[in-house]
DNA sequence: CATGAATGAGAATTCATTCAT
DNA sequence: AATGAATGAATTCTCATTCAT
């Protein structure tokens, strides 16, 4: 299996601060091999064309995130607080990689559509998770029994979503993880009772 | 005045099409050229380079929707009617035309971090519009005194702007229009009392 | 006559200014025309083609050199004293004039090789009147009998150029005029008894 | 080093050919490329923009006139016979190299005014030797003792420059190297006591 | 005579991908 | 497995010239 090779990562992890440091236009091939260590040929020894390395980049950050969260709503009783969890967490990752939010907010929007829908089937794990929490809350009289499930996910992903953007679009200048709590409030108010 | 003479139009118009049917990277200067049936070098009279064709589509058709806006909500006596009046207006307008959609939430997305910058200067007037009618409704009691302005435009702008690109990336199979209420009831339950 | 219309010297001089202000690739038709006070197309009222303005620029001011050093050598018994006027005349005029040594000696030059075998044709004037002094030099016993016409000819406008244009290279900062007697001294040693 | 592979040559002796042949304002990349044989990417691992192909070009070349009359005046005991020898060399080498003289004498020349300033750099060099052997012949008494060495120098390329560019001109039909000597004479005469 | 809006051909350069070593 | 030299397709913008007014 490639992925658990070293240079599977290694690679990776270059893609993600050549983009960051460089933007998704000036990103690339030979710069992601230079900063990986490697030889521009064995780039594809790993991944299929350059486009394979955005998306595995995307599943492999995104995979962890949905992983991350899953674990620290684990436990939680209510769906409210697993929405508080959810956002936290999601705010809280942002914050401590200094390169990710760059990459994933501003940079890889600038793909093309193709990749774009492809990150988007990626995207669905996060969306399923933020799903569940809302039906779980439908259920436990937490949220209106009325709410349209399909329409909440999109506030709920929208508001997150254009939060971090719009922090990391003001270079990180204030801090990102004291909003959960407030666009917690504004979320469960409007999926609320 | 260059911006009063048809041929601006004529070149913005054609390249809203050329961009929809062919995708961002592949609207090319002489494609757009040869769709406003003008030659290539008369694009050249009336804008800067590509990125000004596109900074200013951005503009004419946001200021627009601006404009268009602000005479729908300008007789209403309250806030929350004006917010549904935003978004069912914002939906229609898109609704009506075919190409619009596809430019601006999906191909304009993918041009570079600087033009995306200029992107969002345009925006501020769009979200001025939001910020005043929330104001409004802290004052007349509508929405709660403690709502936090800026958060709650961002949950605003991020919830209807995700639900026209998702909308858009389902290949606008299902009435936008009518998500309208349902989009502003949870909006205004997130601000509300 | 065109040539005796307003316009016409209108242009030339607007052309010399243009192209010593901006050099030769940035001294487009619209630019000479704006700094001439005409509309572009007025330009090929009086010239066939871009080409045109610059053969005749250079055929109006080197024929003015001719007559000028002609002039000015016409009362000199000696052939020596007439190479030194025509020397002194070059020096002098150049010197006078802030932008045509920039022109003729830089500018120009970047011309395709068309318009510079036409340059030379308008040059063989200046050549004869060069010639002239040569034979009346070996005439008079002032240069070697055994003098080759042709290549002292070519030492001659070799010199005064190359030392005019290392003259322009060096911004000017040293006095043009007061090297026309040394380099007379070189030249008519060179051809001389 | 770039320079020591063998495409660093080929590429250049591909850009004299192709100039001499189609003139400056002719010599596309991809002919130059497509007469060296390589793709047109490959000229860009070896120089780094078009300018850089010509400059090296004229560096090359030049420098390998420097070093061979250096070669050939070293053993001379005299000033005026060095002199004699570099005029010879000179004539020689253009003689003999069919595209060279062209490439030189006037394609080059129709390049912008940077290049030319880079070019001057470059002839530095030869002037240099110019300079090394006036000041050796004024020690020797040779040549006048108050001659102006700067002006001689002028003097020397500028009548061997002409001569040169009036026999390119002359589409080389007569023979030039037969010119060195009455040359030289004029130019010793010229420096001489 | 004069205008100036419109034309459209033409070329340098980048970079993802390959493949012989 | 790894290398890195070589490939070659693809696109914006400029500007001399025209011609309807």
């Amino acid at each position: 299996m490639k992925k658990n090779r070293p240079k599977y990562r290694q690679i990776i992890d270059a893609a993600v601060i050549v983009i960051a440091e460089n933007g998704y236009h000036q990103a690339q091939v030979s710069k992601i091999a230079r900063q990986a260590g490697v030889a521009d040929g064995t780039i594809y020894l790993y991944f299929k064309n350059k486009e394979d390395i955005l998306i595995s980049l995307f599943q492999e950050k995104m995979g962890f995130f949905v992983e991350k969260i899953e674990e620290n709503i684990a436990g939680k009783p209510e769906a409210t607080e697993k929405l508080l969890m959810l956002v936290k967490t999601h705010f809280k990752m942002l914050s401590e990689d200094h390169h990710l939010g760059i990459v994933t907010q501003l940079e890889l929007r600038q793909s093309n559509k193709e990749l774009r829908l492809k990150i988007n089937e990626v995207l669905k794990g996060y969306l399923y998770l933020i799903e569940q929490i809302l039906e779980e809350g439908k259920r436990s009289g937490e949220f209106h029994s009325s709410l349209d499930v399909r329409l909440a996910k999109q506030m709920i992903f929208g508001t997150i979503d254009e939060t971090v953007t719009t922090w990391v679009m003001n270079d990180r200048k204030y801090d990102l993880v004291s909003l959960a709590e407030p666009v917690h409030q504004l979320l469960i108010n409007g999926c609320g009772q």
